[in-house]
RNA sequence: GGCUAUGUAGCUCAGACGGUUAGAGCACGGCACUCAUAACGCCGGGGUCGGUGGUUCAAUUCCACCCAUAGCCA
């Protein structure tokens, strides 16, 4: 895509919510931007990126008690902890606001009386459950109780998990609030709601001029096409959040004074550089708005926030960017079930710029779920990146240092025209968002070169002759690697140091690189091994950990069978082990390496019974295979202890 | 329950406005090479395109229903 002319893009990833660390599903959209504003900023293009943490809501003011904390100080941390994070992964901001800030604050207040202004907000009274023991409204997180229409017990207070339907919380059987533990009460409140109704015609106007995916769309307009409710922008306190004018005792709702932070992000940053906002902002403002979220808020982006900016005096998202999610191993990743792998976590195992590359292979412009499979991503790295990529430099160094680095001033112009018709492509997929396309277009080149360089054979070649064939290898690589600059924005310059090319723009493409003295080659990427593999890792509060209980169904999993020790022998150059043949009755004889050399010789054990987990997968050891697990018990002084059945029991018999 | 998506080789995904033998990468098997992190290259096996029914001369591609998965229902 030639970059005809330059475009003034402003870009917002959806605001991290400030109240734990980042996983590595936060990493895909914030990934997904900032590919996209590289890409943008390499065509030549004015970008501004823009986010901030969304510091508001009851569950970071109750978050903040449960630490001890204020919960501005407390937000204030987790700031400073994503935007280091997010910085390691290479994911840059011109700013990282807070929507805690004086200058959300200001515009919160504004659009509000704009708002006013326009006759779209109104007092009604509504019944709200009440927990007497904490002096608070509850959100529906916050209650437990009945599903009033199939019965089902302990579901959350806006639906049903059982039968799906969705309820006010008003209506839920038997209700408990999570916070006490008290039965709460239903208590009269005044709340200020929005008129999404009124702003109908509006939305389908403005969002059947919007470019964006058609399934955003679709669902969009299906919304449209019923009633809207409307919305409930107010909060009673105890609340974290901005305070409503005229009101002492209401707060905003978070969701009013979230994407409200993506004008406070840009107003920080013009007032810093002495930038009028309003040139970015303003109805009249020559950018483009780009908002990246997740599918989950479309609503929120694609309704209220177009309908409230609609009455105020900033400008309309010019597109909105919905991703899927993610999930790790094939498995939804939660907290509690120990699916999850925060940010922090996968950097110091993997270089950041992996989860990048790994990200964009498989990344579109649909709102698919992405699924992270570890031990893919160990072989997509391996041979892609190391096999097939870097490989081109690594095997075309001993040529090149054969003329001291430096490159031939002959060139294979034909088949640098083959690749270079492919780089147009490439381009236009980094554009769309197509990044899975733009990589396995980038391989595809790759891998031509590797093939070009087998059939030229330069290691049978004259020096000279196996200088051009080098030279035209590292002028592809090169390329390469200006092309994958956006996903991969460390590695990339690390490669193109050895050519000697900074901060490159694609405008660098289809130089030749030749009689240019170049380094010598360092190996950027090792080969990911898996044994090194990211485990998820469960975090486990304390009562949890005290109270680990399993079901019968959990242990009925384990098939323990008695087993007859028929041989027992030493294994030489084992220092614990020792190697047991098992008669398992019905199952057959097992081979199974036991851990108890220290306190057992295989005399005691010739013809002794013992406790076998018969169903544990077979594990290959330096001696041979272990089809199982003998049990004993074991104490702090180093006891080992066989556990035996009583008399009587038969080989084969199971323990239960 | 309603809606929006998704379901294609062992795995990750392309693709088909309905039409001769459905594609790629990885994994697997064979061959070849030795410049490269035992890397790279070439060739090959492997799929009744979630299920059932319908429209059609012809469907995996269109339609209906069903099943599974994810998300949304503010």
């Amino acid at each position: 895509m030639a970059n005809s002319k330059q475009k003034n893009l402003l870009v917002t990833t959806a605001l991290p919510y400030g109240n734990g660390s980042l996983h590595i599903g936060h990493l895909l959209e914030h990934t997904q931007t900032d590919i996209w504003v590289r890409t943008n900023k390499m065509e030549g293009h004015n970008v501004l990126n823009f986010c901030a943490d969304d510091a508001h809501g009851a569950p970071i003011m109750i978050r903040a008690k449960e630490e001890g904390q204020d919960p501005e100080l407390f937000t204030k941390e987790i700031q400073i902890e994503h935007l280091k994070t997010l910085k390691s992964f290479g994911i840059e901001h011109d700013h990282y606001h807070s929507t805690h800030s004086v200058e959300n604050e200001q515009l919160v207040n504004e659009i509000y009386n704009d708002l006013i202004k326009a006759d779209l907000v109104y007092e009604k009274e509504i019944l709200q459950l009440f927990d007497d023991q904490e002096k608070m409204f509850l959100a529906d997180r916050y209650i437990k109780g009945t599903c009033p229409s199939c019965g089902a017990e302990d579901q959350y207070g806006d639906g049903c998990e059982v039968c799906g339907i969705t309820y006010d919380a008003i209506d839920i059987k038997n209700p408990i609030s999570a916070l006490s533990g008290t039965k709460p009460n239903k208590k009269k409140t005044n709340q200020i709601f929005f008129n999404l109704n009124k702003c109908k015609d509006f939305l389908r106007n403005y969002l059947d001029d919007l470019s964006i995916q058609e399934s955003v769309k679709n669902k969009l307009f299906e919304w449209l096409g019923g009633d809207l409710q409307d919305w409930n922008i107010s909060r009673d306190k105890p609340y974290f959040g901005f305070n409503i004018p005229q009101h002492a005792e209401k707060y905003f709702y978070v969701w009013v004074d979230a994407p409200i932070g993506y004008i406070a992000a840009t107003k920080f940053y013009c007032d810093q550089n002495k930038i009028d906002y309003f040139d970015l902002w303003g109805k009249d403002s020559n950018y483009e708005i780009h908002h990246f979220i997740g599918k989950d808020i479309i609503y929120f982006h694609g309704l209220f926030w177009p309908a409230m900016l609609n009455a105020s005096k900033y400008k309309l998202p010019s597109s909105i960017h919905a991703h899927g999610f993610l999930s790790l191993n094939g498995e939804k990743m939660s907290k509690s079930k120990g699916t999850l792998i925060t940010a922090d976590k996968f950097a110091e195992t993997y270089e950041p710029d992996l989860l990048r590359f790994y990200f964009a292979s498989k990344l579109n412009a649909k709102i698919d779920d992405m699924d992270l499979d570890l031990k893919d991503f160990v072989k997509k790295i391996n041979s892609s990146l190391v096999g097939k990529l870097f490989n081109i430099a690594s095997r075309l160094d001993v040529f090149l240092s054969r003329n001291n680095h430096e490159t031939s001033k002959n060139i294979d112009h034909a088949f640098l025209n083959e690749c270079s018709s492919e780089y147009e492509l490439i381009r236009t997929d980094l554009n769309n968002k197509d990044f899975s396309k733009a990589v396995s277009r980038i391989l595809k080149v790759a891998n031509d070169t590797n093939s070009y360089i087998n059939n030229k054979t330069p290691w049978k070649l004259n020096d000279d002759d196996a200088l051009k064939v080098a030279t035209t290898g590292i002028s592809i690589y090169k390329d390469l690697c200006i092309l994958i600059m956006p996903i991969m924005p460390s590695l990339a310059s690390t490669a193109l140091e050895q050519v000697k090319i900074e901060n490159p723009s694609f405008k660098d493409l289809n130089n030749e690189l030749t009689n240019k003295e170049i380094n010598a080659y360092n190996p950027l990427l090792n080969r990911l091994e898996d044994k090194d593999l990211l485990t998820p890792i469960k975090e486990m509060k304390m009562t949890e950990i005290d109270n680990n209980e399993i079901t019968i169904d959990d242990f009925a999993k384990i098939d323990l069978r008695v087993a007859e020790v028929i041989e027992a022998n030493h294994i030489d150059g084992a220092d614990k082990l020792i190697q047991l043949t098992l008669d398992v009755g019905e199952l057959g004889q097992k081979n199974v390496f036991a851990g108890i050399k220290s306190k057992y010789s295989p005399e005691d054990l010739q013809g002794k019974f013992v406790a076998l987990v018969a169903n544990l997968k077979p594990r290959k050891m330096k001696f041979g295979t272990s089809e199982g697990m003998v049990l004993a018990a074991s104490n702090e002084g180093g006891g080992i202890f066989i556990m035996s059945p009583a008399a009587g029991a038969k080989a084969g018999d199971k323990i239960k």
